[in-house]
DNA sequence: TTAGGTGCAAACAATTTGCCGTGTT
DNA sequence: AACACGGCAAATTGTTTGCACCTAA
């Protein structure tokens, strides 16, 4: 049927996802795992990647590609999981995140932008 | 010298991102503008969206290439300007947030990330 | 006149996919 | 044995770049 078999290759990816902090690639993942498993290919990177993702066990952490933004003023921005549309969101700058960001870590923080996620109203009206 | 001058592409793909709400991509922008201006190349509107983003009067708004995150709860992150490193951030999550942008939309939010920009530990410590 | 800008096409980079042999169940 | 999976390479897709011509200043 349409089951899911175990896979070394999708175990050690999962592994290493789970077991570092810098939010990698999937070509960073490769060239770490490459090394020690010198037959794994960038393509099996990439399909168990989707895969984990699809299935809710890891996450997608960025727009596919790149959009642009007449609005230079820091502002919030809503984006659609059903149509992937974006929307901006006149939600005041909460200067005081920054600062809790600041006291919870030693980077310089400049600023920072929300990005909301749900259904839209296009997409909830088309239902 | 260095000068720029004026460039009737230019004004016009900057004008067709101040007038839309919709954070498009280059190649939406693009087939925005070919049909009145049959002459525009796509590679002219990757030029001036990168000349305009470089000059801060607009905004990219995306990471260029996809990161995936263990963690699939909703956690903030950091990302340094200078070095493009991601980090995790451990800001407690505002249920707050939602509600407000829950008022200030018709869409239906169901979560919310936050990005901080800035420069991180690592790069301040390398000058 | 002279940089900077454009169009076009080729180059590059990131990601997906088809095919076919392998491994899990 | 059946069928999901991985390897590999070709195909797609998104973005950049080199070059010859054009145009604002």
């Amino acid at each position: 049927m349409n089951g899911k078999r175990y896979s070394r290759q999708r175990e050690l990816i999962y592994e290493a996802l789970m077991h570092t902090e810098e939010h990698p690639t999937a070509e960073m993942l490769y060239s770490w795992l490459k090394p020690d498993n010198p037959s794994l290919s960038l393509g099996t990177v990439y399909r168990n990647l989707n895969l984990l993702a699809d299935e809710g066990v890891i996450t997608r952490m960025a727009f596919p590609v790149e959009r642009y933004d007449g609005n230079t003023a820091p502002h919030s921005h809503f984006c659609c999981d059903r149509c992937g549309r974006v929307y901006d969101i006149a939600v005041p700058y909460s200067e005081s995140l920054d600062q809790e960001a600041l006291k919870r870590s030693e980077h310089q923080i400049d600023r920072h932008e929300v990005l909301f996620r749900g259904v839209c109203a296009a997409c909830k009206a088309s239902r």
